[in-house]
This record gives C-alpha cells, structure tokens and sequence, in this order.
DNA sequence: AAAATTTACGCAATCGATTGCAATTTCAAA
DNA sequence: TTTGAAATTGCAATCGATTGCGTAAATTTT
C-alpha cells in the first residue's frame, strides 16, 4: 500500500504563507477569519485533497463524537435491533458507534466498558451481562464524565439515564390473558433473579395470580431456564409433576418458549387445547411455529431510538441535581396460536 | 456529574518522581526499562486507575486502530452473524467497530464509506446494497489508502480482498439434491441479478440441471423474489401454472423459502411429498418450521472471523504487486424435512 | 582499578488540530 | 490627523503518548 504523506493544515498554511490558526479557524467555519481568506483556504485544502485527521482533532477537543455500545451478543434478534435503532438515529447527527459484546462474561464486559473509556466516547449505551451483578466498571464510567444510558437489563442501584421496558406490566397481562382464557395452574420459566429484568416479570406474575385468587405454587416455578434447552429441560419436569400446570409463561424469551413446544410434542400433549404457552421478545420465529407463540414485543428498534434521542435531549443539559431520566415502553401482548382456547368457566 | 481529572502518564511519572517516558516504556512493556521500576509503574498506575488514551496513542503512532463496517442492515441474521464474527476477532488485537448501515440504499453507503473515510479507520469492511452498481466510493476509499475488503455481496470488477462463499456450488448442491431426491421439474427464485451472489446461484442452478440433462425450463424461473412476500407471490404463479413445478428452490433467502411453505399450505398441496422446498442461508426459523426446510448454512460467524484475520494478514504486506486475496467459504447443504421425499426413479 | 559495555532513564521533539490571548491591521468616527 | 473599536491574524500552549538521541549509572571485561 503506498503511504503519501498525508496533507495537513500546516502545509495548506505553508502554501497560503499564513499560519495553521487560520486554517483552522477556516476550516471549522469560524467568523473570525476574513471571508476571502476562507474561500482561498477551503479551495486550497479541497486541491491539496485535505482530510481533516479525527484523531488529532477529538485529542484537543476532549470528546468524540462517539457512542460506544456494550451488548451480550450483537447477533441477538432483541440486540441487533436495538443497535439498529440506535444507528438510524444517531448517523443522522454524525456520530458513530463503536460497538462491543460482552458475551454474557462479566470480566468481558469491564474490558469492554474500559476500552470505550480509553476510546474516549462521549457515552456508552450498555445493557448488562447475565454473569456478576458487580457494577463498579459502570461506575467508573460515571466517574469520567462520561454519559451512561442502561437499557433492557439494567443495573438499578444505578442512577443512571435508563430505557427500559415495563416488564411487570407487560408479565402481568401475558399471565392475565392465560387466566382469561381459561387456564389455571400456571407455571412460570423464570430468568437469573440477579437481572432485574427477570426479577419484575416474576413479579407481574405474582400480582396477576394474586389479583385473581389464584395461589402460587412454588413447584410451578423454574428456576432459571432461560435457553431452548433450560425451557425443553424444565417443561419435562413440569409436565411429569402428579399435578402438573395447564400453561406455562416463558419469561425469559421465546426460545425457552420453543423448548416449551417441542416437549409438548415429544409428550403427545396438545397446544393450546392441553397446555397454553406464552413466551417473550418477539422473536421472528415466534409467528411461524406451530401453534404460533404468543408472546410480548419489545419494540426493540423504537427502543434504540429512544436511547439515541435521551442522548442528545441530555447532552448539554447542566443540571446535575436533577434525577436521571428513565423512560418506560410499555410492550405489547401479541397473542397468537398458542394460547387459542376459549375461555371455560 | 463529577468530572474526575483523567490520570495520564505525567501524573504517575510525577508522583514517582521519574519522566513520562520510562512510564510510557514500562506500560508498553519496554525492555528499555527496569524491572523493578516496571513493576512499580504499573502498580501505581493501576491504583491511579489509569487508562491509556487511545486517541493521542493513536495519534502518535500514525493510525486508528479502527475498523468501519457496512452492511446493509445490521439487524438481519447474516449481517449480525459476521459483525459479531468481526467482533470476536478484532476485539483482541484492541481494534474497534465502526458500524454503519446503508438500509440497502446506494446513496446512504455512499455517506457511509465517506464517513468512515473521514474518521481515519485502517480499513473498511463492506457488503454492498442491493441498489445500484456504481462503485467510485469503492474506489475512493482504495485511493485514499485505506484497505478494502468486500464479503459476501461483492462489486465484482473491483480488485479487493474478498471473502465470499462459494454460491454457485452451494446452490448446485442443493439441485443436485432435489434432483437425487426425484424431483423433476425444479422451479428457481432468484434475487437482484445486480448482485454477483444471485447471480452465481443461478449459475450453479443452471448447471446442475445440464449435469442431470433436466430442460432449463423458462417459466420456472421467478425473477426478484426474495423477500418472504415475494416469495408467496412467485410460488402463487408457479404453483397454478398447466404445469407447475415438484420443487422450489428459494435461492435467494429463506424467507422467501418461508413465503413458499406458507403458499403450498394454502393451496394444500403437501410439503415435501407433492412439493420440494430448499431455502438458502439457515436462518434460525428454518429448522422449526413444519416441516423444517433444508437450507445452506453460510458459516457467517467464521466468515466475520475470516474477514478480520485477513485484514491483519494482510496489513504490513508490502508486496504491491500481488493479486489481492480472495477467499471463499464453502457452504454446508442442511437437508431437512422440506425435501425428504425419497428418490423415485 | 581502569576501560569497555550494557542498562536505565531523561530530554525534547513529534503526531495534527484547536484556542485563549496578544498583536496587528482596517476602517470609521471624532 | 487622532483615536477607538472591530476585524483579522499570529503566537504559543495544549491534548496525551511515543521515541530517537544522549548521558549517567551499573555491570562486565581486561
């Protein structure tokens, strides 16, 4: 590869027998330098194929123009479509988007939040790992000045900007449509309690059994089954219990869900008509199963909008005594294939 | 927000009472420095929690350490797959993801590539829209010295690094499948004949025909179908033709291969006794749908890894007259249920 | 113990752009 | 013709890390 020496601002000065200040100040477009001078600069950088170095000009500026972005895993329906948000709406403002994956690895994640520090972004946009519920690293970032924005899973002893979505409520009607629909031993697949996330849909379960005289039952509940095969495995227990439950809330996501059905179908057990299913997320597979599965979206794309628009609403926004924002999307129950029996009093 | 001083190497040279440059040295592992005062360094800049700054690093030494990427949508299986593959392999070496997307627009990755241009990266990864064949921002970016290296969707007649998959035996594989299954009269759906990728596939259909001397019939051939709707609407055709095809193959994705299940279901007509159904890129709906659809897998993790490990066999490579690299990934052929009929002769 | 090497560290320039402050020029008002 | 204010431009420091060159100190060799 041919290296040519780069032009720089100094030999457009040198050309011109001005001094590089003046090129600058051309160049950024200031009022401070005579028009005539400005025109002859701009034309004289465009001849000598000038190309302002980013590096060198974020050095002296202290910033940017960067939003750094930590997800578990890029190739995550949920994720990329939040990253994809995040992108449409920030391209517009010439930022750009270094972007990171924690792999779920709690040690992964601190190296990845220290490289964006070291990168110098003016925010880091994060969702944390499922591993450790350490939130040091997190903290750090606060500490060097540098706008943090939690979404989905976030960490809430935190105060920090914050979009999330209203996982109590959106649990809530999933488990409320199953009552009403007729089902009544209704087992929940539960996510790692150490994420708040899964910790409130546990809730909205708890408050929709409650508000309709249902009791809880403990042996309903599974622990942390969170992946197609924690789903197939803890469904197989479910259904072998002498009681077993009539419907089963996924809470953690679709795939779980998914393992849900094809137990059912190793079982000869028949969904809806035997057993209701719900899941989370959204998934696109989640409309093509059979049954399809109802199941909550998460308006992930609109969701990375809105942590890019929060972004630039707060940038400039001196106020340190007011409390950081969180925003709330209400998601949305999509009620499919799954849960189709009608209601039997 | 408490803006805390960043520590640089002056502040832990002061307080050792030596210059930045031994800290500099000893942080970067200098053999230039003492053992002793190595050690102390560095445990003094850790409890200063120090962070390299990367941007004046990068100054310093001439380049960013960054690599900007463009595909067409960043939430699409196949994309996410290679930039979490990209991700994987740079994320190690200290190199960063610039990410941006053309949302298939010749016009916005026109902006992309000059972007990406402007913000210094050491290379651009890219996989071009499907709108559009000019490629003077490809050139551009070879003329600015920045490497180039195109995956999967790739502008033919530009002389870059390549990494693509072998399409057109891929897609030979696959008729040469449904042929040996006993299909007869294979229907193809192709994509944009803009992009080589497409094109290729329709290679590989053609000759593996001629291999079986089955008739390149005309009629069975269905232009611009791949997306899930498109799809539908060639199988509605092909499927109500005097005499219509015992086999699709869905060259072009699986959704369209989606579009053609849920036509056939429609039209009763039995899947994959009546009619065989391939579908290309094994997405992760493709194995769940009923019956799952034997599909070809594209690696595309590995080849996000493969992409970034030649970049860094690449670089340093001075040897300017040798014919840029191209490496192609050989697919997998996934048979399952949607061609399980067996070979009648 | 003196001479010859090594080793360790400091000095100062450099990467390229930005910017506060000072100096100069311009132009109009007194 | 002076004076004063405004418009331009230059000077030099700064952002933080790196590195070639030089020298003092430590170590080895004679």
């Amino acid at each position: 590869m041919k290296k040519v020496k780069r032009t720089t601002i100094y030999d457009i000065a040198a050309k011109l027998g001005i001094t590089a200040s003046s090129v600058s100040r051309a160049l950024n477009n200031s009022n401070q330098v005579n028009e005539k001078t400005k025109e002859l600069i701009i034309k004289t950088a465009d001849e000598l194929n000038y190309k302002r170095n980013i590096l060198a000009s974020n050095l002296r500026k202290g910033h940017s123009k960067t939003i750094g972005v930590v997800v578990p895993r890029i190739n995550q329906n949920f994720f990329a479509n939040v990253i994809a948000g995040i992108e449409e709406a920030t391209y517009q403002k010439g930022y750009n988007l270094i972007i990171c994956q924690s792999g779920e690895l709690h040690d992964k994640e601190i190296q990845c939040v220290n490289t964006l520090i070291n990168q110098d972004v003016d925010c880091i946009v994060i969702s944390v790992s499922a591993d450790g519920n350490d939130y040091q690293h997190l903290q750090n970032v606060i500490d060097h000045g540098i706008q943090l924005i939690q979404f989905d899973r976030v960490a809430e002893e935190l105060e920090t900007l914050k979009v999330i979505n209203d996982n109590e409520q959106a649990s809530y009607e999933a488990v409320s449509h199953l009552i009403e629909s007729g089902y009544k031993r209704i087992a929940l697949l539960e996510g790692p309690q150490n994420l708040s996330i899964f910790k409130q849909r546990k809730v909205g379960y708890l408050r929709a059994l409650k508000d309709y005289n249902i009791p809880v039952i403990d042996e309903l509940i599974v622990e942390n089954a969170w992946t197609k095969e924690l789903g197939a495995e803890g469904t197989r227990k479910l259904l072998t219990l002498p009681q077993p439950p009539d419907a089963i809330f996924a809470s953690t996501s679709d795939f779980s869900a998914l393992g849900v059905l094809e137990v059912a179908n190793d079982m000869k057990i028949k969904v809806p008509a035997e057993l209701g299913v719900c899941g989370y997320a959204n998934e696109s597979f989640s409309e093509i199963t059979s049954p399809s599965i109802t199941t909550i979206d998460q308006f992930s794309v609109y969701m990375g909008n809105t942590v890019a628009n929060l972004y630039f609403q707060e940038k400039g926004n001196t106020d340190t005594t007011a409390k950081p924002k969180i925003i709330s999307i209400k998601p949305e129950l999509i009620i499919r294939g799954s849960t189709a029996r009608n209601a039997k009093v």
